[in-house]
DNA sequence: TGTACATCAGTGAACGCGCGTTCACTGATGTAC
DNA sequence: TGTACATCAGTGAACGCGCGTTCACTGATGTAC
């Protein structure tokens, strides 16, 4: 049965919806397209109305999650709204930690993305781009760091240490919520230093970020 | 056909050898039992003589791999044999990077293992703790750390970001190579900041550490 | 040391199952007149 | 505005396939005597 155009749309965008939350929860070899389809109120032939394959899909969904999660958010923020001190709080949360779903993908499915194609690869590398880049932006109005380089530099080290300390905490999480927790803290607090924030800052900085 | 102790006992090392380089290759849900059973000389129905299921396997295979690459490696020298700048040029080397098979299992699978059951994050939670111990070492003898609570926080922020930086260099790497090396030198320089290596140390760090 | 036999690691066919994808079909949409 | 009909998003049965696991069987091992 044929659908509105507009119907149509929201249920590609709903497909896509579902399959970012899905992909990040349980992996991409861990989700069928049957689920998928169902979790989007559609049958799983429908799916190739939309996109070519699974795989397509995966590309659009990692994109879709990109813009959704931390990353679309420094874009929309970035340049003067978000500081570094806001940014790596909500980052490095327990919260974040504990939303597989709905946060960010690169620490989701970082290892999982080094096994996928090209396509894949390349919207992660937009991703991790554009959060390096708003970083090094954040960093410009604190920095300890006096050179651009130095501060990409940095920048990279920050992202990096933000996935891998999400993904770690996450790893230990069911044998070792305690080290879980410690992990967190720790990558925030380190972080925290490695961008410039005073070795005592988080009374103050909060009181001047927040709100 | 029964076969001797031995050869069983050398079957079943055969069995974990193979898992653990295939699945820190393509993942657990990347390969399937017939395979690694192949790879180790052996049907399939092999395994079941000696692992309970795929998941007892994995566990095993991740104990082995974490063994042999660089978390086994710290604790055989890690007390005064290796410095941080070593370690640090080792394991942020494009040459792991680029041997998925054989490199760290907690940068190859990290984003999997939190979805894994808790066998396997007691294993994942072991090497971590065990690699953040040997590098809270290592910064005793270099530190600009004053206290055991602040190694060990930086510690664990290295260990985090060591992670980080090689699964996100191998994410992005089909895509943007000249990003992927730039992550994993950003990464290891960094990391020597903060772990106490003078600003402008590689020819002496490398004269006074190697050899 | 030689013989009889219980053990059990490994074989390979078979199990049910869910996978990604295809395809003939449906029927409301939306265009042409 | 009203009618005829081509379009095509979505349906659901079916495709071949590989998955993890089971199981009756094999036959060399290694133990008991």
């Amino acid at each position: 049965m044929k659908v509105t155009k507009e119907k149509a749309a929201a249920n590609r965008a709903a497909l896509v919806r579902a399959a970012a939350r899905l992909f990040r929860e349980r992996g991409i070899d861990g989700v069928g397209v049957a689920e998928i389809c169902k979790s989007a109120g559609l049958t799983h032939g429908a799916l190739y109305a939309q996109f070519a394959s699974k795989e397509a899909l995966a590309a659009e969904a990692l994109a879709y999650g990109l813009d959704r999660s931390f990353v679309g958010l420094t874009a929309v923020k970035g340049d003067r709204g978000t500081t570094l001190t806001a940014f790596l709080d909500a980052y490095l949360a327990p919260q974040h930690r504990d939303d597989l779903a709905g946060g960010c993908p690169m620490a989701a499915s970082a290892s999982e993305i080094a096994r996928q194609d090209e396509a894949i690869s390349a919207q992660f590398s937009d991703g991790f781009e554009r959060i390096v880049e708003a970083i090094q932006r954040m960093l410009g109005t604190t920095a300890t760091t006096a050179s651009a380089a130095a501060a990409r530099q940095h920048a990279l080290a920050i992202a990096a240490a933000m996935i891998g300390g999400i993904a770690a905490a996450r790893a230990v999480r069911k044998a070792r919520p305690d080290l879980s927790d410690e992990i967190v803290m720790a990558v925030r607090q380190v972080l925290g230093e490695v961008g410039g924030e005073a070795a005592i800052p988080r009374a103050d900085a909060a009181a001047s970020t927040h709100g």
